[in-house]
DNA sequence: ACAGTTAAAAGTCAAAGAAAGTCAAAAACT
DNA sequence: AGTTTTTGACTTTCTTTGACTTTTAACTGT
């Protein structure tokens, strides 16, 4: 039964992604099971450890959320801070911040952070020395995302 | 219903900013609850620690206006942008970041992406330049949080 | 104009209801 | 035997509801 409510409980991620909301009760009756064991299904497979976060409410309207939190994050990004070379436009930063941002890696905050300390209009230096110091601020400020 | 509620409110912010005004009975009717439910909803979602602050007027045409109260921290981090020159030296960036964060107005992880973004070797420039696109970056960075 | 009355708001508080959480005993696997 | 699952009684947290109170604008008669 758990195994079962698990594999649901991942089929609604594969269709909506990032984050997951179920009600406890209704969820428990669906696999007319005890609310308890929704309970105990997310504590043993939605652990952090294996990269999910989980928040909820009581009462009335109450819900569960799940989040899956990559945690091939870091994998992912310094794999693109190797592959960066030494020198990048704006535009091709631009396109790094929406794939970071669709895949979830970094916050809309830390996008306007990304972009603002490379744009051409704050850099404002002759455009190879510019690409090039673009570059590796754009590298140092990942490293610390 | 209180988070549709609270949904409602916060939309009448977007449009004429600042101060909402509502009537507490009307309000309800709209929604189809009892009045009580505004205060419920007033109490828990629009607190002072929420950055809200609430008047009303009972009796004949009574309302109840809820104020944004401007945390101050954008006031504050606007004075700083304001008072800081066109040049700024690595080390005027670390007395600034600790008194940030000292005030809680930026998080730790906003502070290692302002350092690095403008650290010296990063930036790699003669003296001058450097302190000048320093404080380009800083400031328009500290618009951003 | 004025005092007094009425009615229209908003406020309070506690009880009932609606979720979710906990924990340990019982059951089912290995 | 030892581990994992299932169950359910009990707890905690948050929301909804409604009866009752307080405040004050609006009205009324003089």
């Amino acid at each position: 039964m758990s195994d079962v409510i698990e594999e649901f409980i991942k089929e609604l991620f594969n269709e909506d992604n990032e984050v997951v909301e179920i009600q406890r009760n209704e969820l428990a009756e669906h696999f007319n099971c005890v609310p308890s064991q929704i309970n105990y299904v997310i504590s043993t497979r939605f652990k952090p450890s294996q990269g999910y976060y989980v928040e909820s409410r009581r009462g009335g309207g109450g819900h569960i959320t799940i989040k899956k939190v990559n945690n091939s994050k870091e994998d992912y990004i310094m794999h693109i801070i190797n592959n960066i070379g030494d020198s990048l436009t704006a535009n091709e930063v631009d396109i790094l911040i929406s794939d970071f941002l669709s895949y979830g890696l970094i916050t809309t905050k830390e996008a306007k952070l990304l972009k603002v300390a490379t744009s051409d209009n704050v850099l404002r230096l002759p455009k190879e020395e510019k690409e090039k110091l673009r570059a590796r601020i754009f590298k140092n400020m990942l490293l610390n995302i």
